[in-house]
RNA sequence: GGGCGCAUAGCUCAGCGGGAGAGCACCGGCCUUACAAGCCGGGGGUCGUAGGUUCGAAACCUACUGCGCCCACCA
């Protein structure tokens, strides 16, 4: 439908001007687990609103699509799928896994593409990325290479968050802490009883004892400064440990002494580091108990800590606990439970030189952040980066490229090397953390390693446009490896966008409840209505509520400007004339493409800027109150004039809808493409030209004109309304005053706006109105036919009067204050002087019509 | 525990040193030949609290209160 025609009209193959320097946008992936989020429709609407605003003007655009971490989540699902069915996917084999998840890919990706093209983009998304796949992986080995071979991946036996349920070892970004009910139990080490020495210590993981391999106090804790040195004997394993002065532990917390178990808390770790004590492993891979030599072997985690806890308890060494413990507990991201701090061997890359750069980029201003109060967290977050774990014990992933040898040799493969043949080669099993090859986005999509004519065009990209949520996560890689693996940082500006909330500004969730199909709402009012929903709630860096009636006041916006661009075709508005020259215009004509012209640098201005919400609100309003609801009204006046006025006319109609709707069509691209093809003829408004504005200053006298029409006419409306005269009746009344700002011009459109009459003959008067112009007060003189509504004028006027003699007040006081009019700039002093005087003449006005109304 | 951000109309948010704004909601009147998915008019806020700076504060500073987010190894 419409939307192919632009692809047919040459969207993605239009020529361009050669000058223009291009423009690359990295697309963040969507989340094909589940159905189309409304985050990803408002990223979506973000970046194609700029994308179409840089083609419009005359860049060659492309976008980076990306799949990768959707790619990632069907293995998840499909994970999810065979464990549901009972099989063990450890069982079943790569191989047979993968054919599973290409099976998943083929059975659902249509589907998926289909949704995506309904919200009226143009990239084929999923196929894109699944034919990448194997590029990617090119890259990828690529730059694990590099970094290798750069001595920046090491292999280390380190504490990691290890997930029990996935058995493999998370980043520290996928570990999420929460605040959980716990115990705290302080139990005695040492002599059951007062035998012996003995030492009391706390914990909330009492399972975790079997693994201890000394006691900590602090250095200058002189209650225990004796037992330094000393050994005590652990209970249930008979072994003895040492105690041990280390100043991490805090002599104010609990007795002031802390078990040391270094192979399953990151403290104790770097104690155990410290003071070289022996590092047992007490649990396996899925959070056991193992290898202890006790009775607790083969117990899940939890099992031994109740079990434990008893253990201990039945020889009295139990002296305190607390329940519950309110503590915070590390999980793992995807599968909600504890995570186990666990030893193991795992690939670390060294990011001390990536992150400085990554920071350098930013602090320079080589690469900007928008909006510039995030770039603080931004900070915050590579200053303090530590060394990342890109190891994964997943199914799914990047392979790691190196070849462990029979006889202990260790190889690190590129995309190009033979992987070494012969008995005893194996691949390393474990698979790279998705960030890792996500982080190549800029330049893996381009082709890198390859030197591609696509690479040297679009490298680095234009903009990046995600939310500020991904920061950490993505960017950041990105960022470190675009300028290490390309020199250059991978984009000039990061625009962040918030999140899309519900209309109380809650965060969406599927245990709220107030989730959002962005589909059905497209279904119901429109893709064009959704996406100018979501950018005129866009302001930069903040979040973004969204409500159903907000979609459907964007579509009434849409209906407005239909009907308005209807009724100007049906009255001969035209792009094929030119505009006449300004001595043939009207005020109104002026007034209205002076306020075009400013519209247009305007929205302008907001784009480069991101600023959504405000151009989004500059449009809407101008369309609505300027044009519609004034010039179209005033238009139909100067059609009905006769055919001279309206010839004229007809050009300035065709040229302010021309340019709101080339402006409009980042937004709304498909009403505007619909309504900009019939008006102008040509094939796209996709490929049409961006307006730019004129600069030429604008004609303040019809400006002002207009706008003591407008306030005239508001004020005969008011009175109108106070008096209960029906809208559509029309009453007798005489204009005078005023007319040297050229009302005298306009009587005839304010007698339309306002349904006046000529006053005719034996016209009486009674009421009468008057409205404070610029330079000088109008009379209008009415005949109502017949008494007015004295109490409702009294009421009007005595309105109108509280307000003069308020803004009396304020100005007076300020101006009775010598310190303001002797420090306060003159022209400060200037305007409260003109208000002032305009108080005064209102009051002056609105008394004498006051005294002069009939007693009641 | 550390850091950051926000408190403005019933709701969601702009404004960020010189006249309190928008959308929606609300009240009243209109089927006026582009549009009742509309038009016209209107009501509504001591701009979180308390101090300070300034001729002048919703805006700048300080403290407090209440929310929100991020980071964090407290046994």
């Amino acid at each position: 439908m419409l939307y192919q025609r632009w692809v047919d009209a040459g969207y993605f193959t239009a020529d361009v001007d050669s000058d223009k320097p291009p423009f690359t946008i990295v697309i963040p992936p969507p989340n094909v687990t589940s159905s189309l989020h409304i985050g990803h429709a408002f990223e979506h609407s973000l970046i194609d609103a700029v994308t179409r605003r840089k083609r419009m003007q005359g860049c060659e655009t492309l976008w980076l699509p990306g799949m990768d971490h959707a790619s990632i989540a069907v293995h998840a699902l499909v994970e999810k799928q065979l464990a549901d069915e009972g099989t063990d996917r450890r069982e079943m084999g790569r191989e047979a896994f993968v054919e599973r998840v290409w099976q998943w890919k083929n059975e659902h990706g249509g589907k998926i593409l289909g949704q995506m093209r309904r919200l009226g983009d143009g990239v084929d998304w999923t196929r894109e990325a699944f034919t990448l796949d194997e590029q990617r992986s090119r890259a990828v080995q690529a730059m694990f290479k590099r970094l290798y071979d750069d001595g920046l991946i090491y292999r280390a036996e380190r504490l990691v968050n290890w997930s029990p349920a996935l058995r493999s070892g998370l980043s520290d970004a996928e570990v999420e802490h929460k605040e959980v009910e716990g115990e705290l139990v302080s139990m005695r080490y040492g002599a059951a009883d007062d035998s012996g020495p003995s030492i009391v210590v706390a914990t909330t993981r009492v399972e975790t004892m079997l693994g201890d391999t000394a006691v900590a106090v602090h250095p200058d804790d002189e209650r225990y400064a004796a037992m330094v040195g000393t050994e005590i004997e652990l209970p249930l394993t008979g072994r003895k440990i040492p105690i041990i002065a280390d100043k991490h532990v805090d002599p104010k917390f609990g007795t002031g002494a802390v078990k040391v178990t270094p192979a399953h808390d990151p403290n104790d770790f770097e104690i155990g580091q410290r003071h070289n004590l022996p590092m047992p492993t007490i649990m396996d891979e899925q959070g056991r108990i193992a290898d202890t030599g006790t009775e607790f072997d083969g117990l899940d985690r939890f099992e031994a800590r109740v079990a434990i806890r008893e253990a201990l308890r039945a020889q009295g060494r139990i002296v305190a606990e607390k329940r519950p413990y309110l503590h915070s507990v590390g999980h793992s991201e995807r599968g909600n439970e504890p995570i186990e701090p666990r030893l193991s061997l795992q690939w670390f890359l060294n990011v001390d030189g990536m992150a400085k750069a990554a920071g350098d980029a930013v602090r320079s201003g080589e690469v900007a952040i928008n909006p510039p109060e995030l770039a603080k967290r931004y900070f915050d977050w590579v200053d303090n980066l530590h060394d990342w774990c890109i190891s994964r014990q997943l199914w799914w992933g990047h392979r790691i490229p190196v070849w462990y040898g029979p006889n202990g040799e260790m190889v690190c493969l590129g995309p190009d090397d033979e992987a070494p043949a012969g008995e005893g080669w194996r691949q390393d099993e474990d698979v790279l953390d998705t960030w890792f090859s996500s982080g190549l986005w800029p330049f893996a999509t381009l082709g890198w390693p390859e030197q591609t004519p696509d690479l040297a065009r679009f490298y680095p990209t234009s903009v990046l446009i995600t939310g500020y949520d991904i920061l950490f996560f993505w960017v950041i890689r990105m960022m470190m490896f675009g300028i290490y693996g390309m020199e250059q940082p991978p984009f000039r500006t990061i625009a962040l966008h918030g999140m899309v909330r519900d209309q109380y500004g809650k965060k969406m969730s599927k245990s709220r409840g107030n989730t959002v199909d962005p589909l059905l709402w497209v279904d119901q009012y429109g893709a064009d209505a959704l996406r100018f929903t979501l950018l005129r709630g866009a302001n930069p860096g903040a979040d973004v509520p969204v409500n159903e009636e907000w979609v459907d006041g964007s579509r009434r916006f849409g209906t407005k400007l239909w009907n308005a661009t209807r009724f100007a075709l049906s009255n001969g508005a035209t792009v094929a004339d030119p505009v006449p020259a300004r001595e043939e215009l009207t005020d109104a004509d002026r007034w209205i493409l002076d306020r075009t012209d400013a519209l247009v640098s305007e929205v302008d201005g907001q784009f480069e800027n991101f600023e959504f919400a405000k151009l989004s609100e500059a449009l809407y309003h101008f369309v609505w109150d300027e044009f519609c609801d004034w010039y179209l009204e005033l238009a139909k006046v100067q059609i009905a004039e006769g055919e001279a006025r309206a010839a004229a006319t007809r050009p300035v109609l065709g040229h302010v809808l021309d340019v709101v709707l080339r402006l409009l069509h980042p937004l709304t691209p498909f009403i505007t493409e619909s309504l900009w093809t019939t008006l102008t003829g040509q094939e796209s408004l996709v490929v049409a030209d961006w307006p730019t504005a004129t600069g030429a200053p604008a004609d303040a006298t019809a400006a002002a004109r207009i706008d003591a029409v407008q306030r005239l006419v508001t004020e005969i409306r008011r009175f109108r309304s106070d008096q209960g005269i029906k809208p559509g009746q029309a009453v007798r009344a005489q204009l005078s005053g005023g007319f040297e700002v050229g009302i005298s011009d306009h009587e005839r459109a304010v007698r339309v706006l306002a349904r006046l009459d000529e006053p005719g003959e034996a016209f009486a008067p009674t009421a009468s109105i008057e409205v404070a112009l610029p330079t000088g007060t109008m009379t209008v003189r009415i005949d109502t036919s017949g008494a007015i509504d004295v109490a409702a004028e009294r009421k009007r006027l005595a309105k109108d009067l509280a307000a003069a003699q308020k803004e009396l007040g304020q100005t007076q006081g300020k101006l009775d204050n010598p310190k303001f009019t002797s420090k306060a700039p003159a022209e400060v002093v200037a305007k409260i002087e003109a208000r002032k005087q305009t108080a005064v003449a209102d009051i002056d006005r609105i008394t004498a019509a006051l005294a002069a109304l009939p007693q009641e």
